[in-house]
RNA sequence: GCCGGGAUGGCGAAAUUGGUAGACGCGCAGGUUUUAGGAACCUGUGCCGCAAGGCUUGGAGGUUCGAUUCCUCUUCCCGGCACCA
């Protein structure tokens, strides 16, 4: 029965002789042309892989067996992140100990990602709980605490109630815990962080040199959040006008601050304890009951936007030095004490938020910006109005009158004149006043107007081209500003504008001291440590005698030293109370004979950290380890510097988008710092990235919560790994993920039975079979189309171009030689490697397949005889003709031949063409 | 609100420089073969229309002989950030 492609059996035999022959063992040393394929290794949070891992896996695999038959040394390796918090969840879950259900993900991950087909190097493999993995993740920490980068502070963090741990930022998503989807409360411990922060400034700069996708390089600036402003000091003063003490604002707008008219102070601001102190108890009493009540507001409320503003008054004043005025100083929950310095200092003209705040406690509003100079304002002709609108307003207006448009230009230097000029003008004009306001995007008494959107939405709605009206628009126009425009009243930045008033007052609140200039980042430092039994122990002593010496590692730190690098790694015991408390306190806490050990410093007992680290630090840095794995310093060095010269940074890195900004994030800085330390010459992990899609299973991504996930193995079972490869390939670019759905499965089945039949019918009939050109011609634009379209990972296209070749044979006899069978296998075997090796085999080729030269496709052939020429007259088609690729060059030719087609005829007839476009071999359009 | 990405038949999608919109596949309809089912093969298949022809790439304008592709505006969907001062 050749008739069915036995998918189970070739299966089998081929994976078996690739293991065999060590086909897919990368020659680390000896490599020429070496070609680092990685993809993001999976965490074992389930039973198994479902088809959407297979789908990213199986889409990186295709590229590096490409780029093998391309001739390049490919290694492609393949590990388990399943240390920490999901693969532990897990083990909760099926009532295993984390030790045990490790030892059965293992076993199951693995087995079923060597039915998938990738040509994964099984001689490398990482798991990050091996002791000897992690025993560098160990390392990695007491580098960084060696080096600074590691510290310890009491803070208010992330505390899942459900997870039992504290979360880092990046793990909590709109308020909730990112794993278990439980509100995240808010908890003070002391814990570990890594001065992420210190490095900003670098993971922005080097952004630029990536080749990244916008999506994720946008993520990852979002993410940094770099903001340049200035922190300005307040002093504050009492009713008497005697100083209290000061307030430093962040801000970065403070060419408004003549028009600050109060002080926020955030509910956890420490200035808070200092003023009650001098204030009238009933006032103090105010304040403590206010902030009570704010704590008691989740942190999920307290940011809701629009949310109505509260405070209280402290009776106390900052004085602003621009002018010398008393601003009075309130305490309110919408200031964020996270957020730049925990105050703010309020401009309610032109801020959305003090404009809120200012009117609930009816503070003065002072309008800083307005309009000077000129104003040109464009009205298109149809709403023109005479020209006595020139008399309308202050002395310099008058009417200037363009092709389309009347250009008005002002020269005053009051908003407020501008503004009813304006109300005038568009209320003449076809009754239309719908600037209801001020035209800076000042408060007015309706709220702020955001002037772009409303001029807009005028022209928007008689379909008139702004661009057109007026070329300048983007230039010149007013409207198409928001908010930003000339500062007035204002003392020496009078008539500025903003960019231009910005550093003007920082240079002027630099001078008198009165501020400093900051860059601010989102970026927060990375928590390291988590308050359970799952991860590697973080390698630390603390000793309670040296710390109340003062003695220590760093002196920063005192009482903590690293574990001496000879004694890792700090092996994580095997214990059975593992489930976390709610407490705060990690598993690893109740047990003395783990955590007591002598002081490093001193000898006398002292206690291990038992908390262990963060699941993204195992994974921060697990690219270094493969190729290093079974070289000579494997076991006393994380990695060989050799091997990292030859093999790193990573070529190509194939991943999740959902990982833009944790896990990448992290490899970046870990890279950054171990370049800087002097153990790698490049500060970029992975300088190409490519984002694959996600596969949706009825409308929501797949996943285990929602229920929708497949299991790979009854579709391999059914069709065969190489059927559903090419299936998965086939929904869309592999960059935009697809619905996966159990008919298109079938109809690819079909595909791969008939390439079979193809195949084998070609091998019987063996002789040398005269091929027709167009069989020929199409297996060389084949090459050439799926050589292109495999290289930018349009795999759809390319299983398209294949399936147009096998359509093409279909329709000629059905039988290839056996050179072009051969060309058409390799072209195949990234796709389909198992069905393609045995075909291979049949047809005679030496092993493997998968290390043969990807075919040459012969230019000559490319060349079409005839092609098919448009006929279009007014750009309409009306006719195809087919004609040789020579008259269709010619011009006076083609003229001639659509002259005799009466399609075309028909609607040329009797008309002068006004004009004959010719585009040479394709078309000839007739304007009449 | 800000920043990214997107929208094309009944469905997944294609169109690499502005030049035949819908390749390839699914589904559907009809047929051949088969005791039946399945499988395989053949034919048709964007929409309206008997046809001639007209319409059609989320919507409105524009540039062009010609726009899925370029420009302006807009709606909706997806992702990231967010009382960020």
């Amino acid at each position: 029965m050749s008739f069915v492609y036995p998918h189970s059996e070739i299966e089998a035999k081929w994976q078996k002789a690739w293991s065999d022959k060590k086909t897919d063992v990368a020659d680390i040393a000896n490599a020429k042309k070496p070609f680092y394929n990685l993809m993001m290794f999976p965490y074992p949070s389930a039973e198994g892989l479902h088809v959407g891992n297979m789908y990213a896996f199986t889409g990186t695999d295709i590229y590096g067996r490409f780029k093998r038959l391309q001739g390049f040394d490919v290694f492609e390796p393949i590990g388990l992140d399943g240390f920490g918090i999901h693969s532990e969840n897990y083990a909760f879950k099926v009532g295993k100990h984390p030790v045990e259900q490790a030892k059965r993900s293992e076993k199951n991950f693995y087995r079923q990602l060597s039915l998938i087909g990738c040509m994964y190097d099984w001689s490398r493999t990482v798991q990050t709980y091996d002791p000897g993995y992690y025993r560098w993740t160990q390392w990695l920490f007491v580098q960084m605490f060696r080096h600074g980068l590691a510290y310890r502070a009491k803070a208010e963090v992330n505390w899942c109630p459900s997870c039992k741990t504290v979360l880092a930022d990046e793990q909590v998503i709109d308020g909730k815990c990112e794993r278990c989807g439980n509100l995240v409360e808010k908890k003070a411990l002391e814990q570990w962080f890594f001065r992420i922060t210190a490095y900003a400034g670098k993971l922005l700069e080097n952004i630029g040199s990536l080749k990244w996708s916008e999506k994720v390089l946008s993520a990852q600036q979002n993410w940094i959040g770099k903001k340049e402003g200035i922190n300005i000091t307040y002093p504050v003063v009492d009713e008497k006008g005697e100083n209290i003490g000061e307030v430093v604002c962040f801000t970065t707008r403070p060419d408004t601050n003549y028009g600050a008219t109060f002080v926020v102070l955030a509910p956890e601001h420490p200035f808070i304890s200092v003023l009650q102190r001098v204030i009238k108890k009933e006032k103090a009493d105010a304040i403590t009951q206010y902030i009570t009540k704010a704590k008691k507001v989740s942190s999920q409320d307290r940011i809701a936007h629009g949310r109505k503003k509260t405070g209280v008054d402290t009776g106390l004043w900052c004085v602003n030095r621009l002018t010398g005025q008393k601003m009075p100083l309130y305490v309110s929950d919408f200031v964020v004490m996270g957020v730049g310095t925990g105050a703010v200092v309020g401009v309610p003209a032109h801020d959305e938020r003090d404009y809120a705040f200012a009117q609930e406690f009816h503070l003065p509003i002072r309008k800083v910006i307005g309009w000077k100079g000129e104003l040109h304002i464009v009205i298109p002709k149809q709403f023109v109005i005479d020209k006595s609108i020139s008399n309308l307003t202050s002395p310099q207006v008058f009417v200037e009158e363009r092709e389309a448009t009347i250009a008005v230009v002002c020269g005053i230097d009051s908003s407020n004149e501008v503004i009813s000029c304006m109300q005038e003008l568009f209320r003449k004009s076809d009754g239309y006043a719908y600037i209801d306001g001020d035209m800076s995007g000042l408060v007015t008494k309706e709220g702020i107007i955001t002037q772009e959107h409303d001029i807009a939405e005028f022209f928007s709605e008689r379909h008139i081209n702004v661009n057109e009206v007026w070329p300048a628009y983007k230039d010149s126009y007013p409207f198409c500003y928001t908010g930003d425009g000339y500062v007035v009243d204002s003392d020496f930045l009078n008539g500025k504008a903003t960019e231009q008033a910005i550093p003007l007052m920082m240079d002027y609140l630099e001078k008198n001291g009165w501020g400093k200039r900051v860059t601010s980042y989102h970026l927060r430092d990375w928590l390291i440590s988590r308050q359970r039994y799952w991860g590697p122990p973080i390698p630390m002593i603390h000793c309670v005698k040296c710390e109340a010496a003062g003695k220590g590692e760093r002196s920063d730190t005192p009482g903590w030293y690293t574990v001496p690098d000879d004694q890792l790694p700090v092996e994580l015991p095997y214990i059975e109370d593992y489930k976390p408390g709610d407490d705060g306190i990690a598993p690893l806490a109740k047990h003395k004979e783990f955590y007591e050990t002598p002081c490093p410093g001193c000898g006398e007992v002292a206690a291990r950290e038992t908390d262990v680290s963060d699941t993204f630090l195992d994974s921060s840095w697990y690219f270094l380890r493969y190729p290093s794995i079974g070289s000579a310093s494997e076991n006393n060095a994380p990695f060989d510097p050799k091997v990292t010269k030859k093999w790193l940074p990573v070529t190509m890195y194939t991943g999740g988008a959902e990982h833009s900004v944790l896990h990448l994030m992290y490899s970046r800085f870990v890279t950054i710092v171990l370049k800087e330390w002097g153990y790698l010459d490049f500060e970029e992990p992975f300088p190409n990235f490519f984002a694959h899609g996600l596969v949706i299973k009825e409308g929501a991504k797949m996943s285990k919560s929602k229920g929708n996930v497949v299991n790979p193995d009854e579709y391999i079972k059914l069709y065969g790994t190489d059927a559903l490869r090419l299936y998965l390939m086939f929904m869309g670019p592999f960059s935009e993920g697809g619905d996966f759905r159990d008919s298109g499965m079938e109809g690819m089945h079909r595909w791969v039975n008939r390439v079979w039949r193809m195949a084998t019918s070609s091998l019987e009939v063996s002789t040398d079979i005269v091929m027709s050109d167009i069989v020929v011609k199409n297996l060389h634009k084949t090459i050439k189309k799926v050589g292109e379209d495999t290289s930018r990972r349009h795999y759809n296209t390319a299983i398209a171009a294949m399936m147009e070749f096998t359509n093409c044979v279909a329709d000629n006899n059905g039988t290839l030689t056996l050179p072009m069978l051969k060309d058409f296998l390799v072209i195949l075997a990234p796709f389909a490697p198992h069905l393609t090796e045995e075909l291979w085999a049949r047809a005679g080729g030496e092993f493997s397949i998968h290390t043969q030269a990807w075919p040459k496709y012969d230019d000559t052939y490319l060349v079409e005889q005839s092609v098919p020429v448009v006929i279009q007259v007014n750009g309409k088609l009306r006719d195809t003709v087919h004609i040789d690729i020579e008259s269709a060059s010619d011009q006076k030719k083609v003229e001639a031949i659509s002259q005799a087609s009466e399609k075309a005829q028909k609607f040329l007839a009797g008309k002068k063409p006004k004009k004959i476009i010719f585009v040479a071999g394709k078309l000839i359009n007739y304007v009449v």
